[in-house]
DNA sequence: CTGAAAGCGCTAACAA
DNA sequence: TTGTTAGCGCTTTCAG
């Protein structure tokens, strides 16, 4: 009939070294497995008087004295497409493995909340930072102090990790499907968030037309933003050129799907009318009618990677200098191209 | 041409004070906004230096002294599901709206990772808890002693405060659809896992049949686990019934939209040959062939609804007892779903 | 309005 | 193998 407490606060290692009789310190230890340094009968007492006790340790109390947290942060730019749920469970699954936490930090294409996060790493001195930046800086980066892995492949941050997809050579490779089934007018759906996403694509898509000689038609290149509303416009705009594309690389696979719904609301036929290609494989491609030709990502593994290089970063097992893991794509055929007419 | 210090350590409040010629308290004062116990001017020496030194608080020293530490966990069951990213996103959004931060555990329909994560909240003491339970019980929930929010509307947790959607009248409303276009075979795939989840759509399942006096039936309902696999036997398991339904009502989207895949396969036309309703509205939905007939939910909203609870029950401004705040579901009509030919 | 001092719960030398 | 002690950086009485 014992009467709890009146404040339920939680029992500290001074409790349990008191109910086990031995110094604060000896629990610690027990709590840190340091076995070598301790007594196994001493331990299994304090073991004991922990569980009797329902002694839960302070992460907080021990991050202050230790300098670590065991948290880390992701930022991503769209938690909503599902390219980065993917990556974040890579990242996930590898961080808890080596038991870190994950804070994840949906950026919303706003710059402002970017910033707001890496504030919010920093003042709670998280252990590392995975980020896809937008608008973010390498100094900026850098000024934090934390170790840092970027998602993707980027240029302008040396020293910085990497993990990411042959984005250029997977755009290449798209434009060369599409070439090879006939097409030589080819438009382009240019994802573009402020100065760096994307830019792989353009360059890729400049370097395909000089290299096969095809007429430089910049109206064939549609600048929209990553979202639906983008791929739509994108789309529109691409049909209602005098001479409209026979095929349409867009780049990313939200942007796809709705340039082929936008054509499909104008009576253009994918792929009879028009083939569409788009990039990333996420998982609405392949129900779609007709299902998406696309360049898939290894989104999950990206994370993976992505996930170690901060590890060992942390860990201070890390060279100097950036690493940079790039993962080849994959084209998957589907249904949404067809040779040219033309 | 100064060198960095050998230890980058951030500056402390010391620094700062030093730096301003205060003591500490007043700095502390000011970075708590404390306006009516320091002088204007002092406040913007204080100001000053931490611009300066480029000060940044230790939200972490912050959180021992105070036991606050404005982080909260959210615990889903299956994040890859975009039903849950939407959720999450409302959660977010309005935590973030009043200082707190999210970390997202990715249960994946693991026992063991559930409870783990309820073990890192309490280590990392934060501040609260926004959970769809797929194992755990309100004993050890109330055991953690951090508010929480239940995500979903379910029995058993009086006391803990809930926010989800009206399942058991959408299932109603959803097969009263089916019923309406003359439908009275109606196969039931039957998502489940553990003792809770689903169970507000078997209720009302079997309450629609008594109510109808349709024939009972148990062979039309296939029990599944909540994955692609799941929605594929199910359907499978109904369409080779002696005498299969005409149509067919699924748990959630993933297994309505897995249904229809496994269907098409099987040459069985959806919705000529059989009626397809799902439930939740995901994005996918709208993009299947033909798209997807579901029961919507109000998903960013139940996100937003809960964070609320949790902040007032952290704010200690919440009533002893659990409050419920149950959204209506809504039906979308689109493609999946025809007159029964009877 | 400001400062001095006492901790929050834990870890890590250093002694014993 | 164990205990003692000194903080980690901050908040919060309590004096002044």
């Amino acid at each position: 009939m014992s009467a709890r407490q009146d404040p339920p606060s939680r029992p500290t290692i001074i409790h349990v070294a008191r109910a086990a009789g031995v110094s604060k310190s000896t629990v610690s230890r027990v709590l840190q497995g340091d076995t070598a340094s301790v007594k196994p009968e001493t331990r299994q007492a304090v073991a004991r008087a922990i569980r009797k006790l329902g002694y839960e340790q302070n992460a907080i109390a021990s991050s202050l004295r230790t300098a670590r947290t065991h948290t880390v942060m992701l930022i991503a730019p769209d938690i909503a497409n599902p390219f980065w749920s993917e990556v974040t469970r890579g990242l996930q699954d590898t961080m808890e493995h080596s038991g870190y936490s994950v804070v994840v930090g949906n950026g919303d294409w706003d710059p402002h909340r970017e910033s707001q996060f890496l504030k919010t790493a920093q003042r709670n001195r998280f252990d590392g930072i995975a980020i896809n930046p937008t608008i973010i800086h390498c100094r900026e980066l850098r000024a934090t102090g934390i170790p840092t892995v970027i998602l993707g492949i980027r240029d302008g941050f040396p020293q910085i990790d990497m993990a990411g997809s042959d984005t250029y050579r997977g755009t290449l490779d798209a434009l060369a499907y599409l070439y090879k089934m006939g097409h030589r007018r080819i438009g382009f759906i240019y994802g573009r968030y402020n100065t760096d996403p994307g830019y792989a694509r353009f360059q890729a898509y400049a370097d395909f037309v000089k290299r096969n000689h095809l007429r430089a038609d910049s109206s064939l290149i549609v600048e929209v933003p990553f979202d639906r509303a983008g791929g739509e416009r994108g789309m529109q705009t691409l049909l209602s050129l005098s001479k409209p594309p026979t095929a349409v690389f867009a780049s990313n696979d939200i942007l796809a799907i709705a340039a082929m719904q936008r054509a499909a609301q104008l009576g253009v036929k994918v792929p009879g009318d028009v083939s569409i290609v788009g990039m990333d494989d996420i998982y609405p491609a392949a129900m779609t009618t007709p299902p998406l030709t696309t360049m898939a990502k290894q989104k999950y593994e990206v994370g993976c990677q992505a996930a170690q290089f901060l590890i060992e970063r942390i860990a201070g097992k890390a060279p100097r200098e950036g690493r940079r893991c790039v993962l080849p794509c994959r084209l998957v055929e589907r249904g949404s191209c067809a040779p040219s007419r033309g």
